[in-house]
DNA sequence: GCGACAG
DNA sequence: ATCTTGTCGC
């Protein structure tokens, strides 16, 4: 599970950057090359101490695997097969732009956990999306070698117009410069809209469409809701 | 210089 | 991210 790239994780918030910029160009932009039947959804929590951080991971199994060309499935069926998660002391601190420098360690960690290897990877923070085109789901993506996209619950940077009330509505993420960087996507009636971005290894289109068909109850993907949730429950329980 | 700013 | 109950609107 590498992708080949490889750097040291304490730096400082300069070095840090110059990194991201090497992870942005190296993101690979392409249709998914398999169908997908297992999906991993992760998530990040911070003990109360705020001294440490747990990654959680959900590995899901599609009733039916997903060919990435028909429109999204309402309902689709699936069945939780894993939950895995690792803890990290929290060292590097939260700065708007370097969120990866501080979760995608211990992330990777509980990833590496997995028995079997996901078919794709959903991650609540930006991809693309990012000033450096290298936020949590990219930087995992390129170090991981796995397909991953970013569904992040608030924008980071970008401009966009505000999609219509509709379950399925969506406008287009544009970077300063008119580039297409994400989704700004409404994936159930009248709420909050998710930003959808390509991490690695698959295009925004599929991206976009997984995100929402897997969202079929609740505004977040089942994936990362379910991370999310296990996230909340072991943060409260860190080890010594 | 001022405002914005994933989790 | 985290602190927190009930409540208004689709």
């Amino acid at each position: 599970m590498s992708g080949g790239f490889h750097h040291l994780w304490k730096v400082s918030p300069a070095q840090a950057i110059s990194i991201q910029k090497q992870i942005g160009s190296r993101i690979i932009e392409r249709p998914l090359r398999r169908p997908i039947r297992l999906v991993a959804g992760v998530d990040a929590a911070i003990a109360p101490a705020k001294d440490k951080i747990v990654a959680a991971v959900v590995l899901l199994q599609l009733q039916d695997p997903w060919l990435g060309e028909k429109a999204p499935v309402p309902g689709q069926g699936f069945t939780v097969l894993e939950q895995q998660h690792a803890w990290a002391d929290l060292d590097f601190p939260y700065i708007p732009g370097l969120l990866s420098f501080r979760e995608a360690p211990v992330v990777l960690r509980a990833l590496q956990k997995l028995p079997r290897r996901p078919d794709l990877v959903i991650l609540d923070a930006q991809g693309k999306a990012h000033p450096r085109r290298a936020g949590l789901a990219s930087h995992v993506g390129v170090l991981s070698g796995l397909p991953c996209v970013g569904c992040a619950k608030s924008r980071l940077t970008g401009q966009h117009r505000q999609p219509g009330l509709a379950r399925g509505s969506s406008t287009d993420l544009l970077d300063k410069d008119g580039q297409v960087i994400g989704r700004v996507l409404r994936t159930r009636r009248a709420v909050k809209c998710l930003y959808v971005s390509v991490g690695h290894l698959v295009d925004l289109d599929q991206a976009s469409r997984i995100v929402l068909a897997l969202a079929c109850r609740y505004r977040l993907p089942e994936p990362t809701r379910l991370a999310h949730l296990l996230a909340a429950k072991l943060r409260l329980k860190p080890p010594a």
